[in-house]
RNA sequence: GCCCGGGUGGUGAAACUGGUAGACACAAGGGACUUAAAAUCCCUCUCCAGCAAUGGAAUACGGGUUCGAUUCCCGUCCCGGGCACCA
């Protein structure tokens, strides 16, 4: 053994070891307990940054874990590789996305591998290669067969100089990132995914995850947002219920409040107001600047305008003032909303700014109201003012108004989602091809199956604008229902749709007659899936809505002639069944969450103007002086906002140095002991050298160990002394913990510390005799098979060193010896009044009322009770006595 | 603005189910070894008072529940994530 930890020897040593004997390769095998554990497959912008580091690192322990627990383990690794950056990359360096996109992944491929994970390469995929995509477009057909995919209007930002739909984060303080011109609002046909016809379903499940993040499926049921209430029919024309304003509302206790209601400004009675009134129609074209975002349109001013037209109350017949609100969103509900300003705080406001009258009609159920009103009233109460219905609770109202409505035809209870549809269509470049013909005659028809996949050109020229929609040799092309002259759809589809099925195609990705076969069905679904808290909601619920689509749409291939594959492990079964392909048996896709925290590092930049700002890399900037300014010139840099790390705020810290110095073992556990897996993490590098320290501790101890001479073995013959025993307690103590914090908690670093602590108990265990030797080779082999999870080219050797023929790829995880644990005293904490005061040292198996006793008699309580008479004393088992006086 | 988290020493953090606040590390300071340096090893290290023994205070801030609160409840401030076209 080298006397040397050298981890630039041992590292490529371990990852070649792994590649030449195929150690990872999983196969299905039904005679073990199956683990497939997931990370999220990262985006390939260039670089791995540390983000990617952690959530790695933290999948491969545990897949690592589980298979020395005994686990058939299957965790792939593959690229999200469809998306913005690649284009914008192209825009700024003149190369094709496509060569940009695969030069980033072979780069990051040998990131991955240098860092040592215990990955099923043979499994690896990209969802920008044919094979595919072609998987997509041909579900994509089903679904839009099954009436799962329609097409409809839909709001997105326009950049008119560059006459461009804009991403979300292109649009910065309202204008466009490139062209710094004001955006607007432009309405445009788009594909959509009913995702709202599984709305009960992905919310009523999210009771059946007990493995998820209480708070991941509290943002998702928040954001389904399932609410009963009662569509509410305003007649246009008084005593009329022919021509009505529907609403929707959850309040309808508050309809005597209602003083007047607003409409967006994209809703036919604004347009029909708009149409005499010059003065209205510019409001509704003011209406249309501005981001599509929700957090814009959220925090802008409220501002409308009186349409000058009225509707009637539904029960009062009196007229109500019709508005134009630019915060009410023609795509949300019935584009329409009652306002209610006493109870209703954006109503409140609004009617303060308009002069809009404020009617209070509900009170609390125990006061008057507090008139007049100085906010809102919003909570539920009981009515007044409010005809029949008045001195009924909120509850009850709703109800009965609810009933009356329907008895007149001017409402019903309905239950709504806040949950839309949602829109697929991307008019961008480096995404996979919606599969639709446009035909004169026939309208859209799907591609058919022996068509696919449509692939998209990858030799084309970028500049602003997709180049597909100026290529004929992509659209032009035939019905394929009626051989006429037609046109293919240029809209890629959302990146997101290829990340929602991945997880599933990883277990069969080299079928190329099917999407999934029965792989799908012995691998699935994924028993612990990792990845950013930033995914809570969206890719999480479209992932959760494609494995119900994947379970309920029939999947066969059906192409003529492809040829059969052979699933069965025997070899034996190759019947028509695995050419078919196979419906999902499960309903959900991933049994265990585990969100990490973010990796957050400082922002810094420089402003361009017109909104528009040059983002500088920490790496680039220094302190001097107390300003921070830029290392090559020397001027200052503005500081942002600590975020996470990202391509587009460019503070990304590249983990490269970090392994090229240390090693991809210090790197891991460097990473795992900065601070539990789901806190957010904010990057120093302080505390790198400790990691390593620590290796070299490790690997010092064990080489002094092995190498030392060994006296006769010693068989156990003897009870060990009192010392010993000791510390053989705590060893085994150590291996309950860390089992636990691995398994159970997820909690690294306190699994790292406890070894630690094992560690440093052991250095200071003295002596060469047999007893002593064997525990120390015992603790040894534990603490190197505990850490081999995190630091797992280390512990290849060091197991190897311990174990002369060992190979850690299939060691076990260590077993707690129960009759280790047991001990004859106990240590009790003595309060007294709640505060610390000494503490006893006890038999285990004494009685409550001894060591009341016993407590009671120490003179540091009897110091602290001054004479006092003792009230109550409180015995904590194990733990603590309170005297309290 | 709305939804979801978080806030503990100089720093990263620990305290798992309401029961010893600060484990384990980093940084810093002191010492040993060395011709010297690096490496390594040992010691100190929340704050205040005190020579010390010890006492008091302290888990963002303000209140509450409890024998006992970092932990549960209410309010405030600050930080992070998401808000449907970044991924």
């Amino acid at each position: 053994m080298d006397a040397q930890y050298r981890p630039e020897i041992i590292e490529p040593e371990a990852q070649q070891h792994w590649e030449d004997t195929q150690s990872f390769r999983a196969t299905e095998d039904a005679s073990r307990p199956k683990y497939y554990c997931l990370s999220m497959f990262p985006y390939p912008s260039g670089k791995l940054h540390m983000g990617h580091v952690r959530n790695y690192t933290i999948g491969d322990v545990l897949a690592r874990y589980h298979r020395m627990k005994g686990y058939n383990v299957l965790q792939p690794m593959g690229w999200d590789a469809f998306g913005l950056p690649a284009e914008n990359a192209a825009l700024a360096n003149d190369v094709a996305p496509a060569g940009w996109t695969y030069a980033n992944i072979d780069y990051m491929r040998g990131q991955l591998k240098r860092l040592g994970l215990a990955v099923d390469w043979s499994r690896e995929l990209a969802t920008c290669a044919p094979n595919y995509y072609r998987w997509e477009q041909w579900l994509f057909t089903r679904l839009f067969e099954r009436g799962l995919i329609y097409k409809k209007m839909a709001t997105v930002n326009w950049d008119p100089v560059d006459r461009t739909v804009l991403a979300n984060e292109q649009v910065i303080e309202g204008r466009g990132w490139r062209s710094g011109a004001l955006v607007e609002k432009r309405d445009i046909p788009m594909y959509f995914f009913r995702i709202t016809a599984y709305a009960d379903e992905l919310l009523s499940e999210l009771d059946n995850l007990p493995g998820w993040p209480e708070r991941v499926k509290t943002m998702q049921r928040n954001w389904i947002g399932k609410s009963f209430g009662v569509e509410i029919h305003f007649p246009l024309r008084k005593f009329s219920g022919s021509e009505v304003l529907k609403v929707f509302t959850t309040r309808a206790d508050t309809l005597f409040g209602v003083t007047y209601v607003a409409v967006a400004a994209e809703h036919p009675l604004a347009t029909q107001a708009a149409a005499t009134r010059p003065e209205l129609a510019a409001f509704i074209g003011a209406c249309k600047q501005g981001s599509v975002a929700e957090a814009d349109m959220a925090t802008m001013e409220k501002k409308g305008m009186d349409t000058g037209l009225v509707v009637y109350h539904p029960l009062t017949n009196e007229p109500v003032p019709v508005f134009v609100a630019n915060y009410v969103l023609m795509g949300y509900g019935e584009g329409a909303v009652m306002a209610v300003p006493a109870h209703d705080e954006r109503d409140f406001a609004f009617a303060g700014k308009y002069g809009l009258p404020i009617r209070p009609v509900v009170r609390p159920v125990d006061a008057e109201p507090g008139l007049p009103l100085t906010a809102a009233y919003v909570e539920p109460g009981i009515l007044f003012d409010s005809g029949d219905f008045s001195g009924r609770t909120s509850q009850d109202a709703i109800e009965k108004i609810a009933l009356v409505l329907q008895n007149l035809a001017l409402g019903k209870k309905r239950t709504t989602y806040r949950l839309r549809d949602w829109g697929i269509s991307r008019q961008r470049y480096w995404g996979c091809p919606i599969p639709i013909v446009h035909c004169s005659r026939c309208g859209d028809v799907t591609v058919p199956e022996d068509q696919l996949p449509v692939v998209l050109p990858l030799d084309v020229k970028i500049d602003i604008g997709s180049p597909i929609k100026k290529m004929p040799s992509f659209y032009e092309t035939t019905c394929p229902t009626c051989g006429g002259p037609a046109e293919r759809e240029t809209d890629t589809m959302d990146t997101f749709v290829e990340s929602s099925w991945y997880y599933a195609r990883y277990t069969c990705p080299d079928n190329d007659t099917a999407m999934l076969d029965e792989r799908a069905n012995y691998w699935l679904p994924v028993d612990q899936y990792i990845g950013g808290i930033e995914h809570a909601i969206l890719h999480l619920l479209y992932a959760r809505f494609f494995h119900k689509l994947m379970r309920d749409v029939d999947l066969p291939s059906r192409s003529p002639g492809s040829p059969k594959i052979d699933l069965a492990p025997t070899g034996g079964r190759s019947d028509q069944k695995s050419e078919l392909g196979v419906k999902l048996s499960t309903s959900e896709p991933f049994t265990h969450l585990l969100t990490q925290g973010m990796v957050i590092a400082d922002t810094y930049y420089r402003d361009l103007g017109e909104g528009r700002k040059q983002w500088i890399n920490p790496a680039e900037v220094e302190e001097r002086e107390g300003i921070t300014v830029l290392k090559a010139d020397g001027q200052p840099v503005i500081v942002g906002g600590t975020e996470k790390m990202s391509k587009s705020k460019n503070n990304g810290v590249d983990p490269q140095s970090l392994i090229d110095q240390y090693g991809a073992d210090t790197a891991r556990l460097f990473m795992m002991f900065a601070a539990p897996p789901e806190q957010s993490l904010e990057w120093s590098d302080a505390g790198v050298e400790g990691a390593n320290r620590f290796l070299r501790r490790l690997w010092k101890m064990v080489y002094e160990h092995v190498e030392a001479p060994s006296p006769s073995p010693w068989l156990g013959e003897k009870e060990l002394p009192a010392q010993l025993r000791d510390f053989r307690r705590q060893l085994h103590q150590a291996i309950a913990k860390v089992s636990d914090d691995i398994e159970r908690r997820r909690q690294f670093n306190t699994a790292i510390a406890a070894n630690m602590e094992l560690m440093n108990a052991l250095s200071r265990l003295e002596g060469e005799d047999a007893p002593t030797r064997a525990l120390k080779q015992e603790a040894l082999e534990a603490i190197v098979l505990m850490l081999s999870p995190i630091v797992p080219h280390i512990c290849g050797s060091l197991i190897a060193a311990l174990r002369p023929g060992a190979n850690l790829t299939d060691a076990a995880w260590p077993l707690v010896d129960e009759s280790a644990l047991l001990r004859d005293e106990i240590e009790l904490m003595l309060q007294v009044n709640g505060k610390l005061r000494g503490k006893i040292r006890v038999a285990v198996e004494a009685s409550s009322a001894t060591i009341e006793q016993a407590a009671l008699a120490s003179p540091d309580v009897q110091k602290f009770m001054e004479g006092r008479p003792v009230r109550k004393v409180v015995v904590v088992p194990g733990r603590l006595i309170n005297v309290v006086v």
